[in-house]
DNA sequence: ATTGACTATTACGTAAAAGTCAATATTATT
DNA sequence: AATAATATTGACTTTTACGTAATAGTCAAT
């Protein structure tokens, strides 16, 4: 028999540090299903995992709607040609976009270590030892 | 005598794709300080890369606030030692951010090219030659 | 039986970042 | 001079992604 572990809400929200408020939100928004034991909710393994993608989409600016299409191409692959090709125009978009974006982000990793070595420096002059 | 060149607010909207209510809005808020003929705007060459700087910002999530936090910084670093300190803090803080938020894109790249192969399958199961 | 922790739903509120629209000025061109 | 193009401010609206409050049910432990 399978271990068929569930999680509570709170325990997730503990481990992803987000509110039981955003799990019920998702919800709502048809990111996620849990099921349930009367009214309450009860996430399984592949809930928190699905979870924890949701938040990384987040994280790099994905909105609920671009997460939400994400999933469902995951659930069902669009088998028609028009739509394939469609589908596979908008990954090569959001890739572009990604890029773009690590670019966006090592310039300013770039540029906070500018800033920091500017702090050292202001800090020698003081005459603080590092 | 300098080149001295103005641009005006809609070559820079066309240039950058914002709307002209976006670079107000960053006035109103602080970000640039566009020289005045009268009542229209006089965009510099610095300002205009500004508005470059701020733009990558923003693709990169952050808000307006902490935007003008780092162009206040450059503007007048910090003199106080605690004033240091706390800014040496929060940029580490920053950089753990990015280097998460660059993880999460290549995670998502690795996911795209998984998606894009996906569909290539399902075109040559159609009968479609790519 | 009550306290405390957790759960639920419904509904209204909010902050950020613009979008949109109106009314008006300035400038440029024909 | 008339007209078109571009500019301004100001006010109201919108969207996204939740926050927050009210109200109430469930369950274990004291």
């Amino acid at each position: 028999m399978p271990v068929n572990k569930y999680y509570s809400i709170t325990e997730l929200t503990r481990e992803f540090g987000v509110s039981t408020r955003t799990l019920r939100f998702y919800e709502d928004e048809g990111l996620i299903h849990p099921e349930r034991r009367g009214r309450t909710r009860l996430f399984r393994p592949a809930d928190r995992r699905l979870i924890g993608e949701i938040l990384r989409g987040r994280r790099i600016g994905f909105t609920i709607a671009e997460i939400r299409e994400i999933i469902q191409v995951y659930k069902e692959p669009p088998g028609e040609l028009g739509q394939l090709k469609l589908l596979m125009k908008r990954v090569d978009e959001k890739r572009e976009d990604l890029r773009q974006k690590r670019k966006d982000i090592d310039d300013t990793l770039t540029e906070l270590d500018n800033i920091e070595e500017a702090c050292l420096g202001r800090l020698a002059e003081i005459g603080v030892t590092t």
